[in-house]
DNA sequence: TTACTTATTGAAATAGACTTGCAATTAAGT
DNA sequence: ACTTAATTGCAAGTCTATTTCAATAAGTAA
């Protein structure tokens, strides 16, 4: 889903969403983004640090990914592990789609199947609330991990 | 959901799973157990901790809790803001259902509703995966915090 | 009941993810 | 190039959760 951009495009995207904003085009941000295009399952922000190699420090890093998250250009996942794992956010989903990891390998496959939508709106009805949305992933384990 | 077990319920519960594990019987077990029974929607670690006042370490609330989901007797959630939160396992659903999160306020709802199992079986039989699970939340504005 | 064995607890230290304060740096407008 | 303010790096701090280890207490047997 993420590799379906190119970089350029990531670079177009940053700079229309930076103008006009008191914000800043640096390398750290440039960087980082390009290296989310290249990654096709969530990566930590410990991880894009040691992949960028001292390129810039650790909090620049998850300043940099705070940023781009409040830009709608990167989504926070949560694999309910204690630690935010990030994606570029594809024009063909808008970032919502799901993952299957593998209990004991941790694995990642992405996922394009969501259920259907009447259930969101339905409970969001059924309680008065406004703007509903959900985080859902699934669990399991990998044809490699089954030790049959 | 979890105010329907009664708390002799989980005491027999605990006692049953404990029965020949090199496992104690404690007061903090207990206790935790018992809190839990009244609570309506998942709460953390240390929610427990202070509701105890002083019962026990918050150390030993970690630990409970951790052998108490390990047992099934509780289930952990993950409500996106790395905090833990732990719920009595009840009868009927074996622990597994949602919830609908406000955004700004943080008010919970505890959701029956589910999409049909097949989407799931459907993934995991796509994917070569096996027990696969899911972990699901909707998040969205309730009824209180609509500025409108 | 008492003694014994060992699981459990409490307290302090530690781990890991993430944030904040502040001086130094650097992007971007003039 | 000059200026201004956003951004960075580094250190220190916060928060959740875990680990270490001596002291305590649950369960068992005498």
């Amino acid at each position: 889903m993420a590799h379906t951009h190119s970089h350029e495009h990531d670079l177009i995207d940053l700079r229309a969403k930076l103008r006009g904003k008191d914000r800043r085009i640096t390398k750290p941000r440039e960087e980082i983004l390009e290296l989310l295009g290249k990654e096709d399952h969530p990566v930590t922000a410990k991880f894009i640090h040691e992949k960028l190699s001292g390129a810039c420090d650790l909090v620049t890093v998850y300043r940099s990914l705070k940023l781009l998250e409040s830009m709608s250009l990167v989504k926070r996942f949560n694999f309910g592990d204690n630690t935010a794992r990030f994606e570029l956010i594809s024009s063909t989903d808008q970032g919502h789609h799901h993952h299957l990891i593998c209990k004991v390998c941790r694995t990642v496959v992405e996922i394009d199947e969501c259920f259907d939508p009447s259930l969101e709106s339905k409970i969001a009805k059924k309680h008065g609330f406004q703007n509903v949305t959900h985080e859902l992933e699934f669990f399991g384990i990998c044809s490699s991990c089954q030790t049959t």
